[in-house]
DNA sequence: GGCCACGATGTCAACGCTGTCTAAGTCTGT
DNA sequence: ACAGACTTAGACAGCGTTGACATCGTGGCC
């Protein structure tokens, strides 16, 4: 297979009989140019299937790349991927491109890989924080590249951010259960020390409180160590004679190995579940879920990354995007008369 | 906010009283630098807070950018995204960075996808071919940039593929389901006609073949049509006389669409049920799958794309990646007495 | 008829970096 | 003390493109 050469700006030009600012100019200020000239320019480029050399034209415009990186814990979990794809087309209609790289979820990779990102002139940095503190990407924010983050807020650092309503479906959701009749009822989380599962316990607490109940402590379960399964907090919270009528979990691992522990207890049909988090079989499973649309996050993060492009200086804005309760049976059980006070 | 400049070679030579040739070899080839000296270009580098440009590094080097382009599908397929994180992390390895762009699953879009990516000079473009011709990426390739394509051929065009064994994995099934006695065994799929789906049917065939049953059509129910929803062609293999007593569904779509019927129905768990894709609820459904490690796939052609880039006019290769059956009891079930000839 | 405006194209330099070549300094061995 | 080798650093050009500015011809207008 014989390698060509790629055509430049130049060969084009000695072809179709001009100088090469003329190409270049067909290339970006068509309207500057003779129609009949920019017909030539066409054929002549399309023969040498030449391509602008988007290298030199970054370099020359003296801007960033029309790239935006994502940093992303773990591209195969459904939640970051569908707001990865969200992030991508809406990109996509300005003409941007994607630029995703994981970070295996732990507070060094983060750096590693931002400082990798920004090494290539992106022109944008999306991130879901997993470090405590992004003080680390000030300096690049003087330098004028935006900073958005997704699902949690940046910490030590000015940058506009996009989060769930978090609380808000919590709260709703474990006010639910306590009308239907429910007074004890379980939240399991891991990690549970991330600003969005601080939150969503907030809105579990709040939803008791306002009940009066105030010793939830009982009913969590919480841990941080990933490599705690989902299943033991859950069968250790059913265990005893203090066990809940029902369980809100923090997030969709947690909601699945609930069903796991669920699956083969008797009262498996009996205690109700709400879990954080929609998932694709959820509804072949019957459980009720918190939901929000993980496609729809993406999506407004981009659009707050493209104004923000355009208006570096302005001001830095937190916006919150609403979940809901999504009903499937799972959630609405009544308390178990035989196991309940 | 003030915007600072950003710093360049030029600005850290002076502050270090070097030439910029220097600050440069320091970047590049450190060796060629007396110790004291890159000592003191380091410094002056981290208080200007000097990253080298990678667009006039490129451009000098007259090379592709690092980064690999992926175009995907469509988003809502966890397939597809398990696939890219593979590419992304054995990527990163190299220092090479992944650029996705999806499609919607549509011909024109994935041409037009295509140019946009190498109009930004990707240094290897992977895609799972949507289009029926790929020839329109012939001119790129004899430029030099590799093409591996996953999970289905290329058309028309000599690139390195990497697929699944498609056949083998479905003949399996399907002889395990002849093995314990069932007869009468469904095929659905939608669409039919792409590459993945036309050699799951035959490995369906040939394993009825070889137990000498040849008029299998009146089992399968084949759409294109995407709209045709997975559970309209289930309920209608199931209807009649001559239903089927076992199962075998495509991809993970038409396998929950399979599950959603039967879910209703009261020979729920009489039918046999094999699925082709592994999803994340399968074990707590007890779905028997064929499987395979999508992220491996994806892992393989990253490595078959570096390989690639540092050989480009090798033989092209086209690589199979194993597929097996994991039981999980719905494909384990022995045909029904009752409905059984 | 001379002047200006305007459209169409060209010339030149520079974006930031690195390969090639050269120069200056340092160290051997005789 | 000096040629030769080796180390270290600088000068220069050019990668492909585009902004600033120049040029040239045409046509309109006083």
């Amino acid at each position: 297979m014989t390698m060509q050469q790629r055509a430049t700006l130049e060969d084009v030009a000695r072809l179709a009989g001009v100088s090469s600012k003329t190409v270049s100019r067909v290339f970006t200020h068509r309207e500057l140019v003779a129609a009949e000239t920019v017909e030539r320019v066409l054929t002549a480029s399309k023969r040498l299937r030449f391509r602008p050399n988007p290298l030199a034209r970054g370099l020359r415009r003296g801007g960033a790349t029309n790239t935006v990186g994502f940093i992303i814990g773990e591209l195969s979990n459904p939640f970051y991927y569908k707001v990865a794809a969200g992030i991508e087309r809406e990109l996509a209609l300005s003409g941007l491109s994607l630029v995703v790289a994981t970070t295996d979820d732990s507070p060094e990779g983060e750096e590693r890989v931002a400082e990798a990102l920004l090494g290539q002139r992106i022109g944008a940095l999306l991130l879901i924080p997993v470090a405590d503190d992004q003080s680390y990407l000030e300096g690049e924010r003087h330098l004028g590249t935006p900073v958005i983050t997704i699902d949690r807020p940046a910490r030590n650092l000015v940058a506009d951010s996009l989060v769930l309503a978090n609380h808000r479906g919590v709260f709703d959701a474990t006010t639910r259960l306590l009308a239907r009749g429910h007074r004890r009822i379980g939240y399991v989380c891991n990690p549970a020390s991330v600003y969005t599962q601080a939150e969503r316990l907030r809105g579990y607490r709040d939803a008791l409180a306002a009940y009066g109940i105030t010793d939830s402590a009982r009913w969590e379960r919480l841990a941080d160590d990933l490599s705690v399964p989902a299943e033991r907090l859950v069968a250790d919270l059913l265990e005893g004679p203090d066990a809940p009528t029902a369980l809100i979990t923090g997030n969709n691992r947690i909601t699945i190995g609930a069903l796991r522990v669920l699956r083969g207890r008797p009262d498996e049909g009996s205690i109700a579940l709400v879990g954080f988090d929609d998932f694709d079989t959820a509804d072949v499973l019957g459980v009720t879920v918190v939901s929000y649309d993980p496609v729809e996050l993406g999506r407004s993060a981009a659009r707050l990354t493209i104004e923000r492009t355009r208006d570096p200086a302005g001001f830095t804005r937190q916006l919150e995007l609403p979940t809901w309760v999504v009903e499937r049976g799972s959630g609405e059980r009544a308390p178990d008369e035989r196991t309940s006070v």
